[in-house]
DNA sequence: TCTGGGGTCCTAGGACCC
DNA sequence: TCTGGGGTCCTAGGACCC
């Protein structure tokens, strides 16, 4: 007996996808235990953006400092970040997985992006996807397959690395409910902590948690949505609407913390010019800056100013250097971050454009 | 161990208005 | 003098993701 055909989400993740780029270009590298991050220094401050499979194995992860991840692998390759490099390779994966027949497809960073398909058999047409995108880039990926946005998304773990996996309504609790409610895409560190503190600890405890409790600890919109999350519910709707950005932001972490004035204000300037150049990208105009210091060790405050609509370049420079103006004196600067917010199209101002309680 | 850089969204609280 | 309730806007901060 043949299944109906019916709609289906597919999570499609690349493997160790910045790692595997570069080893495509450095072939001598494969099967070394190789490090992307920062400028590729690990003397300097920078955190691990990808890790090869090779590294993992020596307890090198994401968003470690690099110091550290040098340490544990004192012999992998480390190599700088190089973005465009990525983005090429995205792009390609991108098209790869809109030229699949009825594909509808929603991305969501670099190396991942939802597939909408109704099909009588998604883990064929998953495998046709990847065989698809490995002839096209070189590159291997993994599949989550679900009857939701958020089953797919979980299950692309339980297939990596090149494989699938299956997370329907029918098999959720049994595969998620012992897990730590971290292992939720949308719970991290904070939020399992305070769900532990009402006793919550696991998938399944969150599924069948009590939502006006829940509502009274997380607010109206989140905590009704933490329940929904447990329980694996919520949308089913790929959306390919093109992603409109809210604003542009550039920010660096001083190697050595900065206490002069005139540093201070220059680096400021740098950053506004780089985000000027973002925003005239865009061509939409300017409707509020922001500024983020991180003084030493680790204090992070942001000041946010609502400014009158405006194109002009002069107007946004001096009401960013006016919160940089804000900045303490007398105390080291770790961090400078610049931002500005644009005018969201009209067509995008309704909930066209998708947001995280769409989930 | 010591924590990047690009983003998004939500919440609380104060100001202000009727 | 003491003072409700609803609404909106803005700022600051927090949390999370890749």
């Amino acid at each position: 007996m043949s299944a109906a055909a019916i709609p289906w989400v597919l999570h499609v993740d690349l493997d160790q996808f910045i790692a595997a780029v570069e080893v495509l270009r450095r072939p001598e590298l494969a099967g070394k235990p190789v490090i992307v991050g920062g400028r590729g220094d690990p003397t300097e401050r920078a955190v691990v953006s990808t890790a090869s499979y090779e590294a993992r194995a020596f307890g090198v992860g994401s968003g470690m400092p690099l110091r550290i991840a040098a340490r544990k692998a004192p012999d992998a390759v480390i190599l700088p970040v190089d973005a465009p490099a990525y983005t090429a390779a995205s792009d390609e994966v991108m098209a790869t997985l809109r030229a699949q027949p009825g594909a509808v497809v929603q991305v969501l960073g670099w190396d991942e992006a939802f597939v909408g398909i109704t099909t009588e058999d998604p883990e064929a047409y998953a495998r046709s996807i990847q065989a698809a995108v490995l002839e096209r880039t070189r590159l291997h990926c993994s599949v989550g397959i679900g009857d939701t946005l958020v089953r797919a998304k979980n299950a692309t773990d339980f297939g990596k690395p090149q494989g699938r996996f299956r997370l329907t309504a029918e098999n959720w609790i049994e595969v998620m409910g012992a897990r730590p409610t971290q292992a939720l895409w949308g719970v991290g560190s904070k939020i399992s902590k305070r769900l532990a503190g009402h006793g919550i600890r696991t998938v399944a405890e969150l599924a069948a948690a009590d939502p006006d409790a829940l509502a009274a600890e997380f607010g109206p919109k989140m905590g009704p949505w933490y329940r929904q999350l447990g329980r694996g519910d919520g949308s089913a709707t790929v959306d390919d609407t093109p992603w409109v950005a809210r604003g542009h932001g550039r920010e660096t972490t001083f190697q050595q913390d900065l206490t002069d004035r005139a540093d201070i204000e220059r680096a400021a300037r740098e950053l506004i010019a780089q985000v000027l150049e973002a925003v005239a990208a865009e061509g939409r105009p300017v409707i509020g800056v922001g500024l983020k210091v991180r003084y030493a060790p680790f204090i992070t405050k942001t000041l946010v100013h609502k400014i009158e609509t405006t194109y002009d370049r002069d107007t946004v420079s001096a009401e960013i250097l006016a919160l940089v103006d804000r900045i303490e004196p007398d105390r080291a600067i770790r961090l400078l971050g610049v931002r500005a917010e644009m005018q969201m199209p009209d067509e995008a101002r309704d909930d066209h454009t998708p947001t995280r309680s769409g989930w």
